[in-house]
RNA sequence: GGCUCCAUGGUCAAGCGGUUAAGACGUCGCCCUCUCAAGGCGAAAUCAGGGGUCCGAUUCCCCUUGGAGCUACCA
């Protein structure tokens, strides 16, 4: 079989994370099969559409690197692919319904559809279409259409026993035909709604698969009644189980939850998020967890798919963005961080190159780096407490003492280089008999005002060049030389 | 409310009648170390509850509970 699986977005926004997953997996189940994948643009929703939306659905599965073999602006043999340009398909296809009694035209107004079913609320009983315009007499009907009077085309459900279907993930499904409401095909302006369209589609574009999410799990049902009324054989329904923010709160749009586009642009790398998106849902069945989307293709398999809702855990995105990150050939990875370097950085002379072997594997998000480096842009305030810590054996006093050692030492060198301030401290501290650490800790507090920084203290001496060095460390002096005189007056 | 679906640690999850119930993230120790990160070692933490079926249930069935979806001239 030549599988043919199609994404079929709403152009109603950004295409937000559940989204791309569904179109990761349609595009992994095609490929993998050596199928075709196709995009669709739902946008028979008209008042929903959001200008540039398509164009964004566009960008964004370029980006994601999932290329599709049919679609509005690459073409294909099964077009148009955008479904206001199918309008004129589909009323054809419903009036063969209506021939056949499996769908009726209404001209209930939606102002008396409200009524009605306010009136049924009201005594708080659950409201369905009565069916009141399938009483109407086909050539009636027929001929209130011709005269021009407004009209949609309903779906026909029969009035008993079950309409069903079976899902690769769920199994069999079914529902009551009695609880199935009798659906608008056709809407008052002429163009379908999902209900019709996509049925319609997937059978004119000979979709094989269909992947969507669970929120149609409960209508395929009627779709499948749809397919028997044509005598058309229905695909083979994959639907999947929705991404959720928390345990009850679906990820969207309109809680601002972060598109694609929106994490590409906070720092995260593209292949991290594929990788990441592909396990929310979806196991191997082995120990892997790093795949290309290539490794993805031919690792992929409905039996790995999950029928619960998957939580979107941004640590463990996190984790793999940083692993991505720091497995990165190191010149793509100075590329990618000297944009966010220049936020704080730009216009000092510093050494990026040095500084983005410092940050290579301590990158998680590249936006925070900006954060991290800032410090060297400019000392922050700090507190001389931090000038104490424990396993360092340092406190004010030590502090002080090595600062005022180093300061001098530091100010006779000529070559500045990490390997000369290295060693020029550590023998310091061998010569006073004090710890690495309590010459190094000072030293770094002081020139960098942080408890924790991208490198130590030769690393930033370094980068921050002497004379910075020796200003930050006049400071330091300054600072600690206060406030011990301070404690010392007032303990008197 | 009705209908549909789902249920293993905090999160992603393996498991598909007999297991010490994998692994990963996160968390917490320890080691390494001029801070942090990385790295190494280790630990805590899960079968929602109740009934069945069976020699034996995380696994099969039912109920309860919890959650999600649908219930539009939205998709």
């Amino acid at each position: 079989m030549n599988v043919r699986t199609r994404f079929a977005p709403s152009p109603t926004g950004y295409l937000h994370l559940g989204g791309l997953r569904t179109a990761l997996y349609t595009f992994l189940f095609a490929k993998q099969n050596g199928g075709q994948f196709i995009l669709r643009i739902e946008d028979t929703d008209q008042e929903r559409e959001v200008e540039g939306a398509v164009e964004l659905i566009y960008q964004s599965l370029r980006q994601a690197g999932l290329t599709y073999d049919e679609g509005p602006d690459v073409g294909g043999d099964y077009g148009p692919y955008i479904q206001t340009q199918r309008r004129e398909l589909y009323l054809p296809y419903a009036m063969e319904l209506v021939k056949s009694g499996a769908a009726y035209p209404c001209f209930c107004t939606k102002e008396e559809l409200q009524a009605r079913r306010d009136a049924a609320t009201e005594k708080g009983e659950q409201w369905k279409y009565d069916k009141h315009c399938l009483n109407i007499p086909k050539e009636e009907a027929l001929a209130r259409m011709a005269k021009g009077e407004s009209y949609v085309i309903r779906q026909n459900i029969p009035l008993t026993g079950v309409a069903s279907f079976e899902d690769a993930l769920y199994g069999h499904v079914e529902a009551p035909c009695d609880t199935l409401d009798d659906n608008v095909l056709i809407k008052a302006d002429g163009l379908p709604t999902y209900n019709f369209a996509n049925v319609i589609d997937d059978h004119m574009m000979g979709i094989t698969h269909v992947m969507r999410g669970t929120e149609y799990l409960s209508s395929t049902p009627k779709y499948n009644l749809l397919y028997e009324a044509f005598g058309w054989q229905a695909p083979i329904y994959i639907h999947l189980s929705p991404v959720m923010k928390d345990a009850s709160r679906k990820l969207s749009k309109r809680y601002g939850d972060p598109s694609f586009e929106d994490l590409l642009a906070q720092g995260y790398v593209r292949d991290a998020v594929i990788n990441f998106i592909a396990l929310l849902g979806w196991s191997p069945g082995d120990e892997r967890e790093f795949f290309t989307l290539d490794e993805l293709i031919q690792a992929f398999d409905l039996k790995g798919l999950s029928k619960a809702p998957a939580i979107f855990n941004t640590e463990k995105l996190v984790w793999f963005n940083h692993e991505y990150i720091s497995r990165m050939p190191f010149e793509d990875y100075l590329a990618m961080v000297t944009p966010w370097l220049d936020q704080v950085l730009a216009g000092k002379q510093m050494d990026y190159r040095r500084l983005a072997e410092l940050l290579h594997t301590r990158t998680e998000v590249f936006n925070r780096v900006p954060d991290m480096v800032s410090f060297l842009a400019q000392l922050p305030e700090y507190d001389n407490a931090i000038y104490t810590h424990k396993k360092m054996k340092t406190d004010a006093d030590i502090s002080l003492k090595a600062l005022k050692l180093s300061r001098p030492v530091l100010a006779a060198m000529e070559d500045f280089s990490e390997d000369a301030v290295k060693e020029a401290l550590m023998n310091l501290a061998v010569q006073n008999e004090m710890k690495t650490g309590q010459i190094m800790w000072p030293v770094r507090i002081a020139i960098s005002g942080l408890q924790s920084t991208p490198g130590g203290t030769t690393e930033i001496a370094y980068l921050l060049g002497k004379e910075e060095t020796l200003r930050r460390m006049d400071f330091g002096i300054q600072k600690l030389e206060r406030s011990i005189t301070n404690a010392g007056t007032s303990n008197v």
